[in-house]
DNA sequence: CGCTTTACTGAATACGATTGCAAAAAAATT
DNA sequence: AATTTTTTTGCAATCGTATTCAGTAAAGCG
């Protein structure tokens, strides 16, 4: 028996089940007033004909749609925003949301993908790693469409956001560095134009100029081999660095990769090495690396949570929150003599 | 001025521009006989209000939403994952489908995922690494939503899917070990109720078999650690593999960590290690596996464009492709002598 | 200018559910 | 048994758009 597109209806299940069409929907709507009897009536004529609710039908009505609209970028060359996206999309749909998922390029432009969402009737929009004109999100929310961000931030938006404390974390490795005697330390940027490098970069400099340290710099565009050429640029100076911060993980790695392999560097003897997001394979025993853990299951939960909140509560100011990452000591980082300086070392999740 | 959810209606545009509703509707879909002056009255008040149109509603009554549903497991710990969902979702995009997302465990049970994807009438339903049981997959194509699902295949179901030869591959590895005259291979398996596992398990074992060598079998269940931890088990041994063939990358790479860092071992000297999938990582200096290419973009070319197509046209059969991986020999396992042993050396990507 | 053909337009209906309301049925009370 | 109260039920309106159909305006033609 082959049907054409779910063409059962709410009215042939009713029919069937010899009742009205009103007590269809009322039985599957889980709280309306039906008797047993009838409810089991039609869950019995609506299993007989493979009946499913017809979600479109019911939104247009209740004007709620279960459906968030996620917007994620760098999914691909970040294994950091692989998990946020894995742990954010579980949980939305344990709270019982559909997620509509777009992925983009960091520095795309949101302007078609907005509207896309709205057309579809999103009741919220989670952005991650990519950046949101605040023109738009001020649009989204006068439409009443919340918007929260993780690890992105426009000045003055209303809306939601989760950062990791990306300055702190700067000034955590930057005393780290000094304390263990660094002389030469460089920073390896992300892109430019990104919030989280900009803030690293910033509290990492902050702490070296109070020192009167200067530091050398190169760009990696957040990718491995990028940063790879880059360290190989660093570290073939006549006056190389004796330490870089990378503004994450992913080239933190390219760049132990350049150090080792590339010029036989040891590390952490010749070049100590600092990424920043605490990805799994920081914890490979081939890299070891030393680093700044995300807060990533908080920035998650909050993020998803002050979400739902303000759909159901529009009127609500949205939260902005910075939460401190943690110093993960491994091995690609000297460390400061009698290593009793005070420095928390974090257990490998 | 603050409006509540999005109540502008194609009415409200009407009355501004002083046409019918009628007329706003078919300014918007781009087909309609409208006149210039028409259209442009319309778009103009429509912009002025901020309107646009309701995707719930349009779909009620076209009967078409365009959106797809993918599901996808394994994304947080295999990258090879990560850049299908990454392309998928790209090209379904690029194409002008709306994508509802879940990401679920390998083994988790989809008969409660599948339900709201019917109800929220997606158009064609992709799985990834995750199996469907062939009752719901039947389910679906019987209502009209074509299944396409990406390395992994249920015998006889109705149902589209395309796998990278998976048996083909292990029998390249097989051959590549014995040509460079490993004595006593091993293979690593992924998780016992996969098809890529299995697969690629029966190719290596068939050419083993034909030449009469025995060989090793632990199981990874496809980590990083599990595999880490079955390397050191098997070699170990005081009789150890002097190959090993890991049935997925992840678990090579934590295979060589064992290897090198663990025990010391020399890779190839002292044993050589081939992967699977050939992601990103592979082509790391810290590690320079050689290894088995999905094609993964074919794979995702090929699924996406046959479940549209079948969407479009709910007649045609559907289609299940085997397509070919590729060797890329890096540096992890010994070669045969010369090297010109007709091995084809894929370039990096 | 009158007539046919074509291009637009608007009124009305349909899509498949939810829900307020009033009638009917069942239960509780007197 | 009659009345009141409560629980169920069905009718009808509604959500916001697409689309049919009939009608009107415009255009083409002799």
């Amino acid at each position: 028996m082959k049907h054409s597109r779910n063409s059962v209806t709410s009215i042939e299940v009713a029919k069937l089940a010899g009742v009205s069409q009103s007590s269809v929907s009322r039985a599957f709507s889980h709280e309306g007033p039906v008797s047993v009897k009838t409810r089991r009536k039609v869950l019995d004529a609506a299993r007989k004909l493979g009946y499913q609710p017809n979600a479109m039908a019911r939104s247009l009505i209740t004007r709620r749609t279960s459906m968030v609209g996620m917007v994620i970028a760098n999914v691909h060359n970040n294994p950091f925003y692989t998990e946020v996206l894995d742990l954010l999309s579980r949980k939305f749909q344990k709270l019982g949301q559909k997620v509509m998922l777009f992925i983009v390029n960091r520095d795309q432009n949101l302007d078609d993908i907005l509207p896309q969402l709205l057309e579809y009737q999103v009741e919220g929009i989670l952005v991650t790693a990519a950046t949101l004109s605040s023109k738009m999100a001020e649009e989204c929310e006068r439409w009443g469409r919340p918007v929260a961000m993780i690890n992105r931030y426009v000045p003055g938006v209303h809306a939601s956001w989760f950062c990791c404390a990306n300055y702190e974390g700067g000034k955590m490795v930057a005393k780290l560095l000094l304390d263990a005697n660094h002389q030469r330390p460089a920073f390896l940027a992300g892109s430019e134009d990104t919030t989280t490098s900009i803030d690293r970069e910033r509290g990492f400099m902050e702490i070296l100029n109070q020192e009167k340290v200067e530091a050398l710099r190169e760009i990696g565009e957040y990718t491995y081999q990028d940063a790879y050429d880059a360290a190989i640029r660093l570290l073939d100076r006549k006056d190389p660095p004796d330490a870089i911060f990378c503004a994450n993980d992913i080239m933190a790695l390219g760049v132990m990769d350049a150090a080792k392999n590339g010029l036989g560097l040891k590390i952490p003897e010749e070049v100590s090495i600092i990424g920043f997001d605490d990805i799994p394979m920081s914890s490979w025993s081939s890299y070891s690396l030393t680093t700044v853990r995300q807060p990533i299951q908080r920035m998650v939960d909050a993020s998803v949570e002050e979400l739902l909140n303000r759909i159901e509560n529009p009127e609500r100011e949205p939260l902005q929150e910075v939460i401190p990452g943690e110093l993960v000591i491994r091995g690609s980082a000297r460390m400061p003599g009698g290593l009793s300086s005070g420095w928390v070392i974090s257990q490998d999740r």
